[in-house]
DNA sequence: GACAAAACTGGAAGCGCTTCCATTTTGTCC
DNA sequence: GGACAAAATGGAAGCGCTTCCAGTTTTGTC
């Protein structure tokens, strides 16, 4: 392999010169110039990343920390940081947290020993003090998913609370009284900002929330089922259950017809997240879209424009969560 | 942040030593270890892995080169590398092709100047001969999914005609006679491969393949449900559709449901891959497992083996789909 | 206790590039 | 044509580590 030494030999100038054209410099004659990416041509030169990293203590890498690599959310959203660095000839480190917080420290400090520029994190486990202490470090640090008051123009989130209204008020709309609630785990920030959205729609409706008719999941498919199980068992009817997000819904759904209950016409369903399966549920379920592409996307240009001081770019940090109807929700004639 | 240089002044012993502790090196006296490590604690030191790379040779970051970062298979795959590859301390760099000759190969382009150690690649767009010639390159190369006889003990693959072939037979078994298939794009091995398998079960028990009940699709939902109206409209009776995956499976489903048709009771489903959704849908896709979790980890094992040099781990190239019966198909009684 | 072999340690040269500083060249204006 | 500033170039010192080589110490053996 070429390297930049044999490239200025071959073009006869310096190495400082070979350098600058490569770093595309002012102050380099266009005569130099032509000479230098002659001589690169010819030698089919490539530049080593690694030796410009060390020299220019810039990695070009960004490290990118999930909870899960698999499941609907984190392919979106890495697809999504992916396509935006490339386009800047930066390059994504990806690993995986797991939901446990030491192994989500772990992924932290690998990412940060790989000298990665900045670092992008969608997890839950890390509590707000760990981050904000992370955020004061030498290594950027963006946040998704999840508002840090003390550090919120690095945070990039959706209302969730204003999700969990829009999802209840709809359903109220369409005529339903009786509400189940199936809530993510009440630990996480977005479980809770939707419930208390629910509750305002309830409110604003005069209806009232009815502990009975609650069930707390994990946000799993899985809980979904196991929720609806234990909401119908309280013998208390409802119309519709209100799931906190779409995995959890699909598994209410898998769990209303294991009692052989038709839907939307026995029990409308509504979810939270718009991942890509839930068009291929029947029927198709109506939910609330989280922008998870814009936001991953805006979340890596944050990086190009504070920490690559990219041309200015203009930054959004909060969300808003749109209703998609489709129809696993009907109107309420009772 | 705190040199290799700095622990070596307090520690009071060379470079050099520094060096060994920290690679393990033999040779080291446990004297000099333990001054080095209570020096490197006391520091807080870290050693700088781009300096390592440079002065080794050695990224440790290995390259993984998809299609696309999102959707059912990809993440699932990306996951178990990781996983795998961290372990070892190693990471993965990753970058989507989105199935564009022209922008795959600029991946790989990518992956090599990033120093990538090996890659790991899964993609369709690019000829055998571009990767076999690919593979006599100085970077390593692994194939996902794919087997290129030239260079087959770097390919990862399952045995697609065995796969077609096994799910055809199934559902023969199960009094099906008259089969529509929806396949994959043809000019890719495995859709071709897993129609081949079809018609050997076809074949072996003497139906013959119906050229009208035959429809290419691209692997993708729409697919399966715009397959279904052409196949509906042949006015050929057909009591099961196969689908060479569950993607098209699910809008096959769709198609089915829009013509009032039930299932299985009208017309049974069968897919392909087993994604996790599979078992979202309604009713439960019945379907051939694709193990592309252990697939990846060997994939990265081997890498671990032939790269690394690591202790001598087993590899499999060739895996073997299995049928996972669940709910979208029923007797045939006629 | 002598001697060879093995284990250990330090010095120093690089890995391929960036960047600061000093020097040389070019251009502009009177 | 000369003075001066600005632009272009080259030299050289690192960036933080690995690794080869040679020298020194320890160990084991008879």
């Amino acid at each position: 392999m070429a390297t930049i030494y044999e490239v200025s030999a071959l073009a006869g100038v310096s190495l400082s010169s070979v350098s600058r054209v490569l770093n595309d410099h002012e102050h380099v004659s266009e005569k130099t110039k032509q000479k230098v990416m002659a001589a690169m041509n010819e030698l089919g030169y490539r530049p080593n990343s690694v030796a410009r990293s060390l020299a220019s203590n810039r990695s070009n890498s960004i490290g990118v920390l999930v909870s899960e690599l698999h499941g609907p959310f984190y392919g979106e959203m890495l697809s999504s940081i992916e396509m935006e660095l490339r386009k800047a000839g930066k390059h994504a480190v990806v690993t995986a947290g797991h939901s446990v917080e030491q192994s989500e420290k772990d992924g932290i400090n690998f990412l940060i020993d790989r000298n990665c520029d900045a670092i992008i994190i969608l997890i839950d486990s890390l509590s707000d003090e760990f981050l904000i202490e992370l955020s004061k470090g030498s290594t950027p640090v963006v946040i998704l998913n999840r508002l840090i008051p003390e550090i919120k123009d690095k945070c990039f989130y959706i209302d969730n609370e204003l999700g969990g209204y829009l999802a209840t008020k709809y359903i109220i709309e369409q005529g339903h009284k009786d509400l189940a609630y199936i809530s993510g785990p009440l630990f996480k920030q977005d479980a809770n900002e939707r419930l208390n959205g629910h509750k305002r729609a309830l409110n604003e409706a005069n209806l009232k929330f009815d502990e009975e008719l609650f069930y707390q999941g994990d946000f799993l498919t899985t809980s979904g089922r196991v929720g609806i199980d234990h909401l119908l068992k309280t013998n208390k009817p409802f119309t519709a259950a209100v799931c906190a997000n779409d995995e959890m819904a699909s598994g209410a759904m898998k769990g209303l017809r294991d009692h052989k209950m038709l839907i939307p016409q026995d029990c409308s369903v509504i979810g939270f997240d718009n991942v890509y399966f839930a068009n291929y549920l029947h029927p198709e379920l109506t939910t609330m879209n989280y922008p998870i592409n814009e936001m991953a996307k805006m979340s890596a240009q944050w990086i190009l424009k504070n920490v690559y001081k990219h041309t200015e770019v203009f930054v959004n940090n909060k969300f808003t969560p749109e209703l998609i109807v489709r129809e696993s929700i009907t109107k309420n004639k009772t």
